[in-house]
RNA sequence: UGGGGUAUCGCCAAGCGGUAAGGCACUAGUUUUUGGUACUGGUAUUCGGGGGUUCGAAUCCCUCUACCCCAUCCA
């Protein structure tokens, strides 16, 4: 683990410091009714990893409390996944279903203590009485139910009395909240559905809102972390454990940004349309980012989790370029699986000079994989090699095989062209070349030079294979439909010829074909008689062997132009207060501007200056620092006061302290409501300006860093601040900063 | 439009008042019987824009802008 956390983690750490927590417990919680995709791997990945790292446990989950969406074919299918790669879940499978007693029971708590009610107004109605973003909802009139009525409407919900919809469970918080979540939420729902696992004991069964805090509750989970759509949820997850009073500890919620991959969908809805439309073949497509698509792609978990934790954690909404899923794949299997040789395009080529046959030994590792293995490659007169490894016209820079320019047969001998057979259409149908006998590879003496040793098969002993080039399902790199779908994103090639130890060896089940990419054997459609191979991925090209790639045509976007939006224009006596503060004060505007549109911040500010006049620095300091605090607060539950901060500035003033002490000072009284005097005394901040006291730090400094001395010289002057602060450190911030500036820029120019 | 979030390189992403980490991508070179790998180097005078505070600001303050989420009896 590198130097840094991810904000999770170092939430995880502070709290498990604190004390709040004896052990992380996290789990990943998913609703069973879609398959697993890569956003879920991701999910995986920070639930179960943070559990490991933190010696605690996760829980797998299964949230299913909508009946009428979820299903256990989606369940072992999560498992998988999870298992796939290779984490281990705490106990059994746990489900919300297996809550839904004790959620109820504290659904009918809720009831007696008055905090929620049973609603039966229709759907519509509902909509209507929430009320939207910017007006207060209402009420409905049921709110007014006593509790013995509520709690039995809820006993006759319960039993299946009610049809589904005729009545709501809701909690009482607030119609006219500004969070929409909280203009009482629902808690529980009429549904006479057949549950997966409870079968038809119930009647209703709770909201999301109000089972997940309560499962993670339940079991006794620490961290509840969730994607950023729930950040709203938030305030309802706690709504409902603060009013429970339930004993602590109880978990909270933290949000993180879901995955996103360019060039695909992540959805449930989208991938559900890709499936059902058929544009793929079922949720174990290859070219779907589902963890079934991937597990038959041939991709590994290790590879997807380095993925998953190359990317990193945060709160951003982003979208990861493929190319980083790309390289884990590669990066993975470039030292774990062997390397063969195939044929995707094949050309016959014919060596003219060549009789009989021969086997040669070759290593299924190149050089640098410390793997041992090898295999027989049966060479003849007669062997293809891909159409794209010889040109009778080359452009300049190609390396392999032309009318002058000799090649070598991997592990074989250099060829060099001769004639190129043609039909009636002018294709080239067959080549034929000339060998040479002393450049065989091991004991080449020939002395020929070669740019590039190229892949082949032996006509007779080749195997036919089926091989799935797989490509991008969209063109687009944000795709909104299917009607970006890369037509291209599948294509399959019958006519692939692979050398024989692949088929009847079976070393692997995952190869390198040289030169091409890695390909994984089809778990499904593979046979000895018909082998099929999936692409993985293909090797990494360098720009000039890509041919003539359409290089994305550089979009000149206009740069952008920010646009600056009108600022409120400020109220009369706003305005006479600037007027005052500029004029009068000499304030200048900005923080004039700042004060005047600002009552609380103004009347501290002229609070203070009662106490010293001094408005400049007073005011500077109300405008940035005290300014910060009375965003959270009002002026009367601050530490200090109006009064302090004067004295503050006096000291700055006095040059007794430096503004960097001071802001120093301040921290201390905002957390103690200390009097500034008495903390500078206390802690000793007294500045020293006494140049004869802080040459020799300077000089200790300079000497210790060398390098940064040499790289100030040679122009870097962004360091004058690094020798500051060191010089600043060494005296805990006591030297006066104004005066080792100075002294510093004098000693370095020497 | 009210509320809640987020903005640092082409893509991710550290950084929390004192030298703008790292990975992917790109690029140049070395090694190489894979145009692969490995290795070495190059890639942000600048952190969404504008102001302010400070000796010093990506970090603090003000302000503007852009994008995402919320008005399912989904999760």
């Amino acid at each position: 683990m590198s130097e840094y956390k991810d904000f999770l983690r170092t939430i995880v750490e502070e709290d498990l410091k604190a004390g709040k927590y004896k052990e992380v417990v996290t789990r990943f919680p998913p609703e069973p009714n879609g398959f697993p995709h890569i956003g879920h791997a991701k999910s995986i990945c920070i639930n179960f990893g943070i559990a490991k790292d933190y010696k605690g446990h996760c829980n797998l989950r299964m949230d299913d409390t909508n009946p009428t969406t979820e299903d256990t074919r989606y369940v072992e299918a999560l498992k998988d996944a999870v298992q796939w790669l290779g984490f281990e879940w705490d106990n059994s499978v746990r489900f919300t279903s297996d809550y839904f007693s004790q959620i109820h029971g504290y659904a009918i708590e809720l009831i007696k203590m008055g905090k929620a009610y049973v609603d039966s107004v229709d759907e519509e109605e509902m909509r209507e009485l929430r009320g939207t973003v910017t007006e207060a909802g209402k009420r409905s009139k049921y709110a007014e139910r006593s509790v013995e009525e509520n709690l039995d409407l809820f006993e006759c919900m319960k039993n299946g009395e009610f049809k589904d919809g005729e009545h709501v469970l809701r909690a009482k918080i607030d119609m006219g909240a500004a969070n929409m979540k909280l203009r009482d939420p629902l808690l529980y729902r009429i549904r006479h559905a057949h549950h997966f696992r409870a079968g038809d004991a119930w009647a209703i069964y709770p909201m999301y809102d109000f089972a997940h805090c309560l499962s993670d509750y339940i079991e006794g989970v620490s961290h509840s972390i969730c994607t950023l759509e729930f950040e709203n949820n938030r305030d309802i997850y706690d709504w409902v454990l603060d009013s429970l009073q339930l004993q602590p500890p109880r978990p909270y919620q933290h949000e993180f940004a879901r995955l996103n991959i360019n060039y695909t969908v992540m959805s449930k809805r989208k991938l559900l349309e890709l499936v059902e439309t058929g544009v793929v073949d079922g949720w174990d497509d290859p070219r779907l980012p589902t963890i079934e698509g991937y597990k038959r792609r041939g991709y590994t978990p290790e590879s997807i989790i380095n993925f998953c934790d190359g990317i990193g954690i945060a709160k951003a909404n982003s979208m990861v370029d493929v190319a980083q899923l790309e390289f884990c794949i590669r990066d993975d299997l470039n030292t774990k699986v062997p390397r063969v040789m195939a044929v995707l395009d094949p050309l016959k080529v014919t060596i003219t000079n060549y009789d009989g046959a021969e086997e040669i030994e070759a290593s299924y590792y190149p050089h640098d994989v410390p793997k041992e293995g090898t295999r027989i490659l049966p060479f003849s007169r007669e062997i293809y090699i891909d159409r794209a490894d010889f040109s009778e016209s080359p452009e300049k820079g190609y390396f392999r095989l032309t009318p002058t320019q000799s090649v070598r047969l991997k592990y074989a001998y250099i060829i060099t062209f001769e004639e190129a057979i043609k039909d009636a259409k002018g294709n080239i149908v067959e080549i034929k070349v000339s060998y040479h006998p002393d450049s065989k590879s091991g004991e080449d003496t020939s002395g020929i030079k070669v740019k590039s040793a190229i892949q082949w098969v032996e006509t007779n002993t080749a195997k036919n294979v089926e091989v799935r080039v797989y490509d991008r399902l969209f063109k687009n790199e944000a795709p909104e439909g299917l009607e970006d779908i890369n037509p291209d994103s599948l294509k399959v090639i019958k006519t692939a010829l692979i050398e024989p130890s692949v088929i009847t060896d079976k070393p692997d089940v995952r190869f390198q074909f040289e030169r091409e990419g890695y390909f994984y054997a089809d778990p499904v459609d593979y046979t000895d008689e018909k082998p099929v191979f999936n692409k993985i991925v293909a090797l990494k090209e360098s720009s000039a062997k890509k041919k003539k790639t359409p290089q994305q045509a550089p979009k000149d976007e206009p740069k952008k132009v920010q646009i600056d939006g009108e600022v409120v224009p400020m109220s009369e006596e706003e305005q006479a207060l600037f007027d005052k503060y500029t004029n009068e004060l000499k304030l200048n505007s900005e923080v004039a501007n700042t004060l005047a549109r600002d009552a609380k911040l103004s009347s501290f500010y002229e609070e203070a200056l009662q106490t010293l006049d001094s408005p400049v620095a007073i005011a500077n300091i109300v405008t940035n620092d005290v300014a910060r605090e009375l965003k959270q607060v009002e002026i009367s539950e601050l530490k200090f006061t109006a009064k302090d901060v004067a004295e503050l500035v006096k000291m700055v003033n006095e040059e007794l302290i430096s503004s960097k002490i001071a802001k120093q000072v301040f921290e201390e009284m905002v957390k103690s409501g200390e009097n500034p005097t008495s903390i500078v005394e206390a802690k000793g901040l007294v500045q020293i300006s006494d140049p004869e006291m802080i040459a020799p730090i300077i000089e200790e400094v300079i000497a210790k860093n060398p390098d940064n001395v040499e790289k100030f010289k040679a122009g870097n002057t962004k360091l004058l601040g690094f020798f500051v602060g060191q010089v600043l450190k060494a005296t805990q911030g006591k030297a006066n900063p104004k005066v080792v500036n100075a002294l510093v820029t004098q000693a370095l120019k020497v």
